[in-house]
DNA sequence: TAAAAATACTCCATAGGTATTTTAT
DNA sequence: ATAAAATACCTATGGAGTATTTTTA
């Protein structure tokens, strides 16, 4: 019969890929989480993981028990969340998860904010993209995240907290600084400058320019917004920058110039999403507020 | 540290509202689910159920927890199975759930098919309404239900079988017998006979006759075809009947005349729905095939 | 008063610890 | 030769059994 002890120990094997440290991790010794993996192999009547001289690797088997431990592990960690759930509104310690297009322009308001009206709360943040943070939230290890929404996933909800217009950022001086409105569709593809792969921005730019074709961009990919803006400072492109970004002020240089899109604006939904029936949906609810008042005070 | 045993035994508790009668059918004795019930709200950090003289009565937050047990242990059971589910297909027992307007005319050519194409195949079927089927689905108690689709429910998987036509029976020799093709807006609400509340063809039929304001329907609604054929057969009105029920051979009464609707006719959508992520469900796509047949086997 | 659950206690299965051996690179 | 996991063996926690008491309608 299997026991959550069996499914416990096995994901912190997964996670390390060592019985040793996976016995440290779980606070027992080794032989001790062996034995239960070897329990756990037993029950489900298939080798979990593959015995080598660097530890233990998962078989293919071991793959598909793994996610599922993550998604029963979860379950009960709302589940245990559910009795201390009904103390007050944002109380308990919040494991927020941030898009890196988003996190330095909304982060520093949203804690300010957050100290100020839920004095108790503890947040830690891991800042990645969308797709790792969508993972780690099922598997668990986040409580909720700040992202692009929809994320257009069954087992998440989520409540939009308000609209991210794109702007163009053009070297000042050129034809699409003077553009005003500028149009979309005036970009071509060896001038744009996104984003590196992965990033939910640089998809959204590229539905922004729909005439460009992806293929025929620049092979490479920025890091970051700073890098996008100095290489645009220099004549080497355009971008699109996201007015969140624009309004924490990243943009101080003279060499470029910023313009509005036409109405109806290019602009993507920002907003809090989280494992549907966690026990915490009174607490995210609440974090959309704050979300929300976050990112009025950037656009003011 | 919770447990799945305090959760197995618990999820008993929920079931049967009586510690000693859980405790049996988890075959420990009382003291011994009694104290896991008790580590469990320990854990919890608040009671689950009211001891009352006559057993157990779940709290709302019991009810709750009930809940959230349910599924956690449904993930398990597939977790378990997937060890066996890399046998042959459609080997292992099958809990299978089947609504009452298919029931009848699928089930027994669908056995039939099983046993020459699957003679391993072990089928245990439980009969109801949609409703409670997806109860039992979500909760682990079935493998998988053959309803009308789609069901719209994030945490199923569905696949259509077959479509199976509504047509319209009315009392020989009466203005609905003489239509042809006939004309759903043209059957008014005092005369529409239909099957209780609950019954997904209910609905269905509803959504056929538009012009119909459901208030103004008869209260009553009869738990069988074959009683809606009696009252269409003795004059008290008209009603719906799915293709499949007519193919089986049901009316057999020169009283009653069966009229197609025009094209594009009316019809459902029968299909098969299972767990998202279930293990098994190689099994119950094999399942959809043998659906399919049978139910073209009661067209042909 | 009767039915049901909690408590008291006893026992044993098993999880876990330490020490050691086996295995794989 | 070395790191890692399995095995052997011992201990102790706690789950489960029986007997009994307490609770509640």
């Amino acid at each position: 019969m299997i026991s959550l002890k069996q499914l416990r120990y096995f994901d912190l094997l997964a996670a390390t890929g060592h019985f040793g440290r996976a016995a440290e991790r779980a606070g027992v010794t080794q032989p001790a989480l062996s034995m239960q993996i070897v329990s756990l192999e037993r029950d489900l009547g298939a080798a979990l993981v593959e015995r080598v001289a660097s530890g233990a690797r998962l078989t293919a088997f071991g793959v598909e028990v793994a996610e599922r431990t993550r998604r029963i592990l979860a379950a009960v960690h709302d589940l245990e969340a559910l009795g201390q759930a009904r103390g007050a509104v944002l109380s308990a310690p919040l494991r927020l998860g941030i898009i890196p297009s988003v996190a330095p322009f909304l982060l520093p308001r949203l804690l300010d904010i957050a100290a100020r009206d839920y004095p108790a709360l503890r947040v830690s943040v891991r800042e990645s993209i969308t797709e790792s943070l969508v993972e780690a939230l099922v598997g668990g290890e986040l409580d909720a995240i700040i992202a692009s929404l929809p994320l257009h996933n069954a087992e998440l909800e989520e409540e939009a907290a308000f609209q991210d217009a794109f702007l163009l950022v053009a070297p000042a001086g050129t034809r699409h600084a003077r553009q005003s409105p500028a149009l979309a569709e005036l970009i071509s593809a060896d001038e744009l400058l996104l984003l590196e792969d992965g990033h939910c921005i640089r998809d959204q730019a590229l539905e922004v320019c729909r005439a460009i074709d992806p293929r025929r961009l620049r092979s490479f990919g920025a890091t970051s917004f700073s890098t996008l803006l100095q290489l645009v400072a220099a004549g080497h492109g355009v971008t699109l920058l996201p007015e969140l970004a624009l309004n924490a002020g990243i943009v101080a240089d003279e060499r470029v110039a910023v313009v509005r899109f036409a109405a109806p604006d290019p602009s993507r939904t920002l907003g809090v999403a989280w494992r549907r029936r966690s026990p915490r949906e009174r607490d995210f609810r609440a974090l959309v507020g704050l979300v929300r008042e976050a990112g009025a005070g950037e656009a003011a």
